[in-house]
DNA sequence: GAGGATCCATGCGTGGATCCTG
DNA sequence: CAGGATCCACGCATGGATCCTC
């Protein structure tokens, strides 16, 4: 939290520099590039996918694009949606909430008028998951992953969920992977992502910091 | 199998200089250069893991190191033993056996006193496996998979096998896979792979070329 | 605005095999 | 000698996310 807390104000610039990076131009060929240089920055072993140090301490890392007036301006990647559902349906055992149980937030500056190496971090939050927001959250999973194992998931779009959505995640929509299909046959499917939509993480924004 | 034919006298530096490659100092750090040398040259799509053309045509690709007697110099890798058994017992259905059943055996000098790019491909042999050659397999094959199924694996030394055997195969010793333990449990073991001892390559190439 | 599409880094597994001690 | 250990290449999946048209 230390480290964390010592992020506030620092440009991209600041941070890159620190750990012997050249910031790219712009983010269109480099997208992970800011997260991945808060992890550094953190201690999270870099590029480390089985166990960052937030992992061992039960803390998921999310940085989180803000604009100018504060508001999240993106949705925020979750994890993998088992598209072969076999994993059982309980929530509690749902890698989005053991995900969202503990989240390190870590806003960034993202309006377009900052050029990128001057954009600079916000101040931390550790936050953990609030009951009520946990709730929508259950009822959201629930439902889009009712539709995955009755093999609707064709019929999912973005637009389901209050706050948790399901959208394709992958390389590109030449990407394939096995699902169940309407009438339980295997289909093949582009891989799938749960995301955050912005009306969620700016909630959380609003209750930890004054905002919009 | 017209450019099969034609690889046979050729040197490896020749090869290579086809192909607009460099030849490696040894063998030690590129232990699989020469194999993935006649891929190329036999239009297999260089390094592509899914569907090189000779599987398109059910036929395997197999170089082999002969010694300057012309025989095996060493075991040939088969294919990965599946340690969760659940794909059935039946030797017809097997990885092993689907491998096998048409090889394209191009044999290589490999004797240490001549300089690596100095050794030359053999005359290729288009194979299928022949009845007696494979009641052995069978059985070995069924009862190591058998010993797999059942727990024994630890058990399984290289020793087991007339033709056959089961030996490490991985990065190296750390490497760890689930597999089924003695009393059905899962347990952490190194991977393993099928390999074809030296006995029967050599009778394979002793039955089509005059040898030893 | 946001749904659908895409991009980079990197770990892991498989396929190509040979190395190297006891 | 040969059983057990190891090495490189590369495809694929996942984790980091933002891009870019309707």
């Amino acid at each position: 939290m230390a480290r964390a807390r010592e992020l506030a104000g620092r440009t991209l610039a600041e941070l890159a520099h620190r750990h012997g990076q050249t910031p790219p131009e712009d983010l269109r060929r480099a997208k992970g590039w800011f997260g991945q240089l808060i992890e550094e920055s953190l201690g999270a072993t870099a590029g480390s996918l089985a166990e960052p140090d937030f992992q061992r301490l039960g803390i998921e890392l999310k940085t989180i694009p803000v604009g100018s007036d504060g508001r999240p301006k993106e949705s925020t990647y979750v994890c993998t949606v088992p598209l072969t559902g076999g994993d059982g349906l309980v929530w509690e055992d749902s890698w989005v909430r053991r995900k969202l149980q503990r989240v390190l937030w870590i806003p960034v500056e993202a309006a377009p008028e900052i050029p990128l190496t001057e954009r600079r971090a916000g101040s931390a939050l550790l936050w953990e998951l609030e009951p009520d927001l946990e709730a929508t959250l259950r009822t959201d999973w629930e439902e889009l992953m009712e539709m995955v194992c009755l093999g609707q998931l064709e019929r999912i779009s973005a637009r389901h969920g209050t706050y948790l959505q399901i959208r394709p995640k992958a390389a590109n929509s030449r990407a394939l992977r096995w699902a169940v299909g309407e009438t339980g046959e295997r289909i093949l499917t582009n891989p799938r992502g749960f995301y955050l939509r912005t009306v969620f993480t700016r909630q959380i924004l609003r209750r930890h910091y004054a905002l919009p």
